[in-house]
DNA sequence: AGCTGCCATCTTTTT
DNA sequence: GATGGCAGCT
């Protein structure tokens, strides 16, 4: 038999070798999920199904790359296409730029971001509603495949104050299409929601695409939405070779549309579903693992399954109770620092939490005990106001009538354009009948120069003779672009001169990216890159030699020998109030657990500050709830402090403890501070 | 047009 | 406590 299929354990070769039929296979964390898809896809191939004829899909880039790489290794590359192997998003991008005619739509539209469309949503809405709301309702309706016209029409038998409500989002919602429509704009949820619009109203090339990709494969489950789910089902119209894997104890996207109702129904609604639970780990220790099952066996809405370790049972988990967090980054900066000493590389060890803010204090303290680190940013690349900027330029010479990217940088660099001005142009541009690009190539200067200024009527008027230099020069490839739009332009430039380093930077990050993609893809139009990036994230740049630190949602999918949770408290992990699924809560406390393969080091502070007020914090349920406290205690207290200590009073300065003599809950410290010897109780001072 | 200062806001964020 | 948005001032 072959290889690759001899080093997968009875499961996952099972699961591995089911070629046909609807197949769950439930992976826990750390079992190998990864390496029995890749294996299945493998063994597709090995079996002589035709590459083209597979379709997986996956939610990143990251999990796309990983898996082609390793599949096509299995299979020793010899080919003669690639196995159809995206991201959802992606796979919807190469979908429509082929099919979107079939809405008489062009097919070089660009994607838009959340930010974007926030900023489209802003002009349609009124103060009485929140963007951020009205952004959600329309990006649920079209995961349930509503219409504008039809969430008007679902307002009916609503109360007086929601019927209102309601009305006015569904009326924006339809603004907001026809604004998409007219730029030819499409956001993410249309990538997946206008695909399964076109294949439900074309049933010939749904069969067509069905029959193409007989055996689909879909990667991470759990986190599917509704939308993805019908485009599964007509993906598998003319079969159902469907196989998906996935956790649902690891469904941490609730939030963001994703139904863990998806893999917990999936045998209900494909009746011969063959179900495989992968339960032996890898991973982890057995002692992390019962913490990690006993935690989550507290959850209702779930299929019954449990970790079982390969790995025996190793170190106890340890709980850190700390005073605060600054006494909590100062003992983890030091329990770090005894790991690294002792040989452990950085790269193995990571600090996880809940909500970015509580990051603040771990990062003092490990720059105070003088440890690199890496932050995962919480804003991505593409994100950053310049690179966005930078972006909106590019897009205008994809498309110079594109209004909404003109309007962002029409003042970037200024050019006297405020609010005023813009105004005016849009309504001088609006009763001509023309974009704003339309109207400032084709206004002459002095007629421009009475509604904008002189000044300005005469930079306007460069700028749209750099566009549309810029988007000929574009056409031609995206390399020799960058030197011409940075002097025509001069955005590096701009941020040069304002000192912001970091934007320079970004600039140039960026310059770097668009030269590169120029050279390897010399005959691909500048929109491809701008898919691209839209389609991207910079998640990838982990696992340097440093320690990392991030949220538990971005740990998803990561491993690490040392790993620290900290903020196990109520309130903050469980985060507990309205819009908190205490399940899903779980969850993630299951998968921040689970990402631990050694050492797990849990730590709760009883007071922390936050939001600019100190608060009395206790203890998180889920230490209870993992059966870690009553009992089992293990109680660290390297965080106490001892004799030979050198500490910090706010009043007294520094001093050395002389004694300590536990006092209740703390300690009473002989401390001499430069000659005087006081006594004063432990959380009085702070240990540096 | 553009700066300053006041006020509301403050989970998570694969694409 | 930090950030972003916006009114009002210069």
């Amino acid at each position: 038999m072959d290889q690759f299929l001899a080093e997968l354990n009875a499961a996952q070769r099972e699961a591995a070798m089911l070629v046909d039929g609807p197949i769950l296979i439930l992976a826990g964390a750390g079992t190998g999920k990864t390496k029995t898809i890749t294996t299945r896809l493998a063994y597709l191939l090995s079996q002589g199904i035709d590459p083209g004829s597979t379709l997986t899909l996956t939610f990143t880039n990251k999990a796309a790359r990983e898996m082609r790489d390793r599949a096509l290794q299995m299979i020793g590359q010899q080919t003669l296409h690639p196995p159809g192997l995206y991201t959802f998003h992606k796979f919807g991008l190469l979908f429509l730029r082929f099919h979107m005619d079939r809405l008489e739509r062009r097919n070089n539209f660009v994607i838009i971001d959340t930010d974007d469309k926030k900023r489209i949503l802003k002009q349609f809405t009124p103060e009485s509603l929140q963007i951020k709301a009205v952004a959600s309702e329309i990006s649920h309706c079209k995961n349930s495949l509503i219409g504008p016209d039809e969430a008007m029409a679902q307002t009916e038998g609503l109360d007086a104050v929601l019927k209102k409500r309601y009305q006015k989002m569904a009326e924006i919602y339809g603004q907001y299409q026809s604004y998409l429509q007219s730029n030819n704009l499409v956001d993410f949820d249309d990538l997946l929601a206008l695909p399964h619009q076109i294949l439900k109203e074309n049933e010939s090339l749904r069969q067509d695409i069905s029959r193409r990709y007989q055996y689909v494969m879909v990667d991470e489950y759990q986190d599917t939405n509704e939308l993805q789910l019908r485009l599964l089902k007509q993906l598998c119209d003319t079969h159902e070779n469907l196989c998906v894997v996935g956790d649902d104890d690891q469904s941490i996207y609730g939030w963001r549309g994703a139904n863990v109702q998806n893999i917990l129904g999936f045998s209900q609604l494909f009746k011969k579903t063959a179900v495989i639970k992968l339960e032996e780990n890898y991973r982890s220790t057995q002692t992390i693992l019962k913490a990690a099952n006993e935690l989550i066996a507290h959850n209702r809405q779930r299929h019954d399954k449990k970790l079982i370790s390969t790995l025996g049972e190793g170190e106890a988990i340890a709980l850190m109770e700390s005073h605060d967090e600054n006494e909590e980054s100062t003992a983890i900066a030091r329990r770090i620092g005894r790991l690294i000493e002792g040989g452990v590389r950085p790269g193995e060890i990571a600090i996880l939490f809940r909500i970015n803010a509580l990051s603040r204090s771990l990062e003092e303290g490990l720059n105070k005990a003088r440890i690199p680190y890496k932050l995962v940013d919480s804003v991505g690349f593409y994100e950053r106001l310049e690179i966005k900027d930078a972006i909106a330029y590019l897009r205008l010479m994809v498309n110079p009538h594109d209004d909404f990217s003109l309007r962002r940088v029409i003042n970037k660099p200024k050019r006297g354009v405020g609010k005023a001005t813009l105004e005016k142009i849009e309504k001088a541009a609006f009763e001509a009948g023309q974009t704003l690009f339309g109207y400032l190539e084709q206004t002459p200067p002095d007629e421009l120069a009475v509604v904008a200024g002189k000044k300005s009527g005469q930079l306007l008027h460069q700028l749209a003779d750099a566009i549309k230099e810029l988007s000929q020069l574009a056409s031609e490839g995206t390399y020799a672009l960058v030197d011409r739009f940075e002097s025509l332009i001069g955005l590096r430039k701009l941020y040069l001169e304002a000192e912001e380093i970091e934007r320079v930077q970004n600039i140039d990050e960026l310059y770097g990216l668009l030269r590169d993609f120029g050279i390897q893809n010399p005959h691909l139009p500048l929109e491809e890159f701008l898919a691209e990036s839209a389609l991207s994230s910079d998640q990838d740049a982990l696992g340097g030699e440093v320690i990392s630190m991030m949220t538990i949602h971005a740990a998803k999918g990561l491993e690490f020998e040392h790993l620290f949770v900290i903020g196990l408290e109520d309130g903050f992990f469980p985060l507990l109030g309205d819009g908190t699924d205490s399940e899903e809560e779980r969850r993630l406390g299951y998968v921040a657990f689970t990402r631990a393969k050694k050492s797990l080091t849990l730590c709760t502070a009883r007071s922390r500050f936050f939001r600019g007020r100190r608060q009395e914090m206790i203890k998180s349920r889920f230490l209870t709830e993992a059966g870690l406290i009553k009992g089992s205690l293990t109680l660290d207290d390297s965080s106490a402090i001892k004799k030979g200590d050198l500490i910090k009073h706010k009043l007294f300065g520094m001093g050395r403890v002389t004694a300590a003599t536990k006092a209740g809950r703390e300690y009473k410290l002989t401390i001499n501070f430069g000659g005087t010897s006081r006594d004063i109780l432990s959380s009085f001072v702070e240990r540096i």
